[in-house]
DNA sequence: TTGTAGGCGTTATCAG
DNA sequence: CTGATAACGCCTACAA
């Protein structure tokens, strides 16, 4: 079969266009097209006609050229480190859900934690161009901050705070939140310290707001012990065992999330301590399994919902031209006491 | 500003294009193309002025575009049901990461579990023109099927398992498992069971696995209680209450999930029943916690991580052409024995 | 190895 | 309310 007046040079079967369903009920493709994305601007009679043709064609739009002609992809990106982390999925899932109610699909790109990394990845997301992205923290290479500034895309930063966003923000304070988690344990009279910690950047402010109101206090020194991403149960025990084999004085351990709480807490009471009677143990997140947990574990709520609803929320309105003047949103945190502490 | 003679029509400022670039390097737009796409047909020198005219540039490539033109998306479809849902996330993770080093992106759709929502969402979908589809479970609506095998783009269905998949197929047998549990149990000498149960589609195929087995072997008549998605840790604690306050005398609870399981023996311990001399629990997934809680849960491991991986391979390896023959993989399963039977 | 012509399927614009 | 025309930015096919 070479094909020698075939209708189409190259690819297989077509699948209909506009004008196959134009042709089909009798009007001009930008008759069908308006039916399709302005009913408002079509005679109801023409909508009805245009429905029939396009279930008589099987018609499917191509956004793909949609977007071309009127450089709107109904497509919003999403980067984040990671998502087989628990604090990150239910932002994920609410950001898909809450975009779809809106119209839009979602790009997700999983994206380390580096820099250069995100970078890389901005970099490929826009040659889909996207119509606004979603970025995971406020840690950016100066070349990405340049690149996407310059193509103008509606951005929204979650997960972490500052007065300087690229564009848009919602995300929450971890600086105080760290404050907050040392003097509330200080005031409940624990004095030796121990972090089990992960190692990336928002952990690492959380750790610092820690250290800070701890040394002002001038208790002893905090010993921590890092361990990689993600983290699991299993990292929360190996650090317990690293931090309390070395020294075994502690009456608090703090720990970056509640996945390493949890873990902490299961090798403490293996090794017949008490929590919280012979050591505290305090998590980070909320998840579910906290305030179940024997002992409940003290830790720090976040909206992880509410993130993805704003975020999502606040890009769609930009993207469709609403005013908006809350470019910074900070939902807060919660500091829950349970029994582990 | 009316612009009357501005160089475009509509937009605002146009980012650069591949013409911008050939005139910038003194070369034809089909020529940068390929220097991009295809630099071994590109004298070496040539790729160079290229490199040197992008990044004088700033271009950025335009998807949208060469998809249009070049049939060809780079784009990934990917429904799941949930992601907020411990066991589908690191199969998510593992797809995005293995189409990354491919050259692919992900479109992750959030589908609900019933047919018409997935029919819809693939409409959707179909619309980017992906280049490959990977489809949680096989269970899809009539039109659902027709509309996808008549865009003939491949499809890979996962987590599921069946002679006759759209396509491609990579998952397990969910009524396998659900023998070998029953099996098993009935071994241990268990005899009286009590299921706690979501209602995804593959979760009740496992619980008829189970069911039928021990209808076989004439045991007492299996309760089930049905709690909802997410499963969670509080929903394990109170399917358990519902089963134990309406009848006291179970040996053995089964349960669809590690959480349900984790939340279950909680619930459990707090009643003052030791697992398992006065009741054995079960789980599902081996999702990390299950090796470490106390007592250990038994459960069932499957290899999340290589569906997707296998997934994205699969579907790669058959939108670049390459013939494969392996159209069904079943990865299988591990019954793995823990202190909690 | 490079260039020219034309089309991919849709929408913005403007005229009827 | 509807239609004709010209982009949108890139790539296939073919020619040089």
């Amino acid at each position: 079969m070479k094909a020698k007046n075939a209708p189409q040079k190259y690819g297989k079967t077509k699948s209909p266009t506009l004008e196959d369903v134009a042709r089909e009920a009798g009007l001009s493709p930008m008759t069908v097209s308006r039916a399709l994305n302005n009913p408002h601007l079509v005679r109801a009679t023409t909508v009805e006609k245009v429905k029939k043709a396009i279930a008589v064609t099987g018609y499917i739009p191509n956004l793909l050229a949609g977007g071309l002609a009127s450089r709107r992809s109904k497509l919003v990106a999403v980067v984040v480190p990671q998502i087989n982390n628990n604090m990150f999925v239910d932002t994920v899932q609410a950001v898909s859900d809450q975009l779809a109610k809106r119209g839009y699909h979602m790009l997700l790109c999983v994206g380390g934690y580096t820099e250069a990394q995100e970078t890389e990845i901005v970099s490929a997301i826009l040659s889909r161009r996207p119509d606004g992205i979603v970025l995971t923290g406020i840690q950016h290479s100066q070349q990405m901050k340049r690149i996407i500034l310059s193509s103008e895309i509606p951005v929204v930063e979650i997960w972490d705070l500052t007065p300087t966003p690229l564009d848009m923000l919602v995300g929450f304070s971890h600086e105080k939140i760290g404050n907050q988690i040392a003097s509330y344990l200080y005031e409940k009279g624990y004095r030796k310290f121990g972090l089990i910690w992960t190692e990336d950047q928002r952990a690492l402010i959380r750790q610092k707001g820690i250290t800070d109101i701890l040394a002002k206090k001038q208790v002893n020194p905090v010993a921590a012990v890092t361990v990689p991403l993600p983290a699991t149960l299993s990292l929360g025990r190996e650090g317990f065992c690293h931090l309390f084999d070395a020294e075994n004085s502690f009456d608090a351990m703090i720990c970056s999330s509640d996945t390493l709480a949890q873990g902490a807490i299961i090798e403490a009471n293996s090794r017949g301590l008490r929590v919280p009677q012979d050591i505290a143990i305090m998590g980070f997140g909320d998840l579910d399994f906290a305030r179940h947990n024997i002992p409940s574990i003290s830790t720090v709520r976040i909206d992880r919902w509410r993130i993805g609803i704003d975020a999502a929320n606040m890009l769609t309105d930009k993207i469709e031209g609403k005013e908006t003047n809350e470019v910074v949103t900070d939902i807060g945190f919660e500091l829950i006491e349970r029994e582990s502490t």
